[in-house]
DNA sequence: CTGTTAGCGCTTTCAG
DNA sequence: CTGAAAGCGCTAACAG
């Protein structure tokens, strides 16, 4: 910079300025510092500006599951927002793990960080999140929800998954099996929720037995399908947690020989985007991906500009996709 | 951290020393500082520490479509691996747009990254390359390969390819159709050629119409089929050339009421993780997605160690996998 | 309309 | 074993 500001002859603070548009500089002495910095290849140095300025422009997302369908569109959403509003995006990988969560969160907010996007994992509470508040990092939740005066953005849960059993038990199934996912998570809590009250409501009794534990992973769902299937009295329907447990749970059926939805029906939440090419086309709940990363980000826009005010909590629409694996049509 | 130094009665290079361990200090004097850290809420200011240091401990990763299952994997496996050598990823998506390409790879060079991995956009060579060339900005290109003294490393297509079209050749097809992605791009060239090497092998002729303009994308793909299929003379056999299109000329097919494989038989770059769930399983080539990604830090890591190092290309392989949307078993 | 100068928070010679 | 002080590249009072 001292080097463009030689070549054109000014000093540096003019330079700055002309750069930023900070204030007004002569036509002539304008010109001059452009064509210097042209001529210098000058690349402005963001570190510096950042240091001087105290503000990185760039926002912090830990999530788990980079290559999660699901969380993966919310990248895409978050880093398009994000990038519209002239923030770049620090990326880490939570792992679903409290304790690799506070490294990755401590990682970035050391880098100084504006803000922070996190899908908390079940211990964020002890973790993540107190250091977040020691540390003041503007904080938005994002998918799941947290007892803590946060912004937070995520879906209807509870409501949905009733739907899903709802219609299953309109189509007569009365033996209706839940893939649940990660205990503790407020997303897993709220599907089981929906599930029970949507049992209740249909006169089914529940029945702990159909509970399958898949921690939101294929693996763990796709042995817990095969557990359920060995039942002396084994369901006649499942709904899957999340996507994940869907694949593991459609292996597990197949490698029985069992047809969905003649053998067994599977409704599931998370739509893929190719959910209507499977064998049989799946009916789910989809979540508004692309919406819930759009509005985490101006959740945190509107933080940074007004850090006083009162945490936002949201909770976005999710919507039900019937195509056949229910058994319908 | 002058809190700190105070704090512990010692001065601030003192304090940087024991958080660094660059230099011996007495039991006693660590101890004081470490205790004073913990007291403070200290936390380190990376910019400030990269700023005096030169150098951030950060990767800029820049590819198009980050929803896409194929670069999700790699991205996932790139953030373990630089995270593995205590390196951040700064994310930014090139929309494969040349321009946006530029905008993105100038605006994480300004954040100063200590190096670029990127998956070049056909345009790269005008603009992104040439810019991280003039600036120094240590680069190592993943997925396609570009004329350029760079680190690159990517899988193998023409063979892989050939192989796809072999074997629908050697179910009996003689009018094999192939939807092509991005023009240009060296993944586009390398599959095409290996396409049509096939359809020479094995005697077959060479039709401009079985061509399908799909420019990687799901849409394209899908009218290009339906044009396919409008053919007076049909394609019986039809190659994807990447996961998007797959979608497309699947939807596209199912929409005309046809069947994969009865009506049409379909083989496609790019496995899907639950490709076995589609109706028919797909045949496919899988590209070692995680291992693509774990090269491109490993490329980068020698780089940053060895900047006068040969720059080196790697080529990985790609596997066959053998289903029934060929038509088989 | 432009320049001088004091930091931003940290590292790192160079001296003790 | 420890400190003083000079930067890293940039911004923003404060002066003119």
């Amino acid at each position: 910079m001292a080097e463009v500001a030689r070549l054109a002859g000014v000093s540096v603070t003019t330079v700055s300025h002309v750069i930023n548009g900070t204030r007004p500089a002569s036509q002539r002495t304008r010109e001059r510092v452009l064509d210097a910095i042209e001529r210098t290849g000058y690349r402005p140095n963001t570190l510096a500006r950042a240091l001087a300025r105290g503000g990185t422009q760039s926002l912090g997302l830990a999530i788990s599951g980079l290559s999660n369908p699901y969380f993966t569109d919310v990248v895409a959403a978050i880093e398009g927002a994000a990038g519209r509003a002239g923030h770049m995006l620090l990326l880490g990988d939570t792992r679903e793990d409290p304790e690799h969560e506070l490294r990755i969160v401590r990682a970035l907010a050391e880098r100084q960080v504006d803000g922070m996007l996190l899908a908390p994992t079940v211990g964020a509470v002890e973790h993540a999140l107190p250091y977040l508040e020691s540390q003041n990092v503007p904080t938005v939740l994002l998918d799941r929800f947290v007892d803590a005066p946060l912004d937070q953005v995520g879906c209807e849960n509870e409501g949905p998954t009733a739907q899903l059993v709802e219609h299953l038990a309109s189509l007569g199934h009365t033996r209706i099996a839940m893939a649940v996912g990660i205990p503790g998570l407020s997303t897993t809590v709220e599907r089981v929720k929906g599930y029970r009250d949507a049992l209740e409501q249909a006169g089914l009794p529940f029945d702990p037995a159909l509970i399958a534990e898949g921690g939101s992973q294929r693996d763990r769902a796709h042995d817990a399908m095969l557990a359920l299937l060995d039942l002396p009295d084994p369901p006649t329907a499942v709904v899957s947690g999340n996507n994940f447990m869907t694949i593991g749970l459609l292996r597990a059926i197949a490698e029985r020989g069992l047809t969905v939805p003649d053998d067994i029906a599977l409704v599931a939440f998370d739509d893929f985007e190719w959910a209507d090419l499977f064998a049989p086309r799946l009916t789910v709940i989809r979540q508004p991906t692309a919406e819930l990363g759009s509005r985490a980000v101006e959740l945190m826009l509107s933080r940074l500009e007004d850090p006083g005010a009162a945490p936002r909590r949201e909770r976005l629409e999710a919507t039900f996709v019937h195509r056949n694996s229910c058994g319908c049509s």
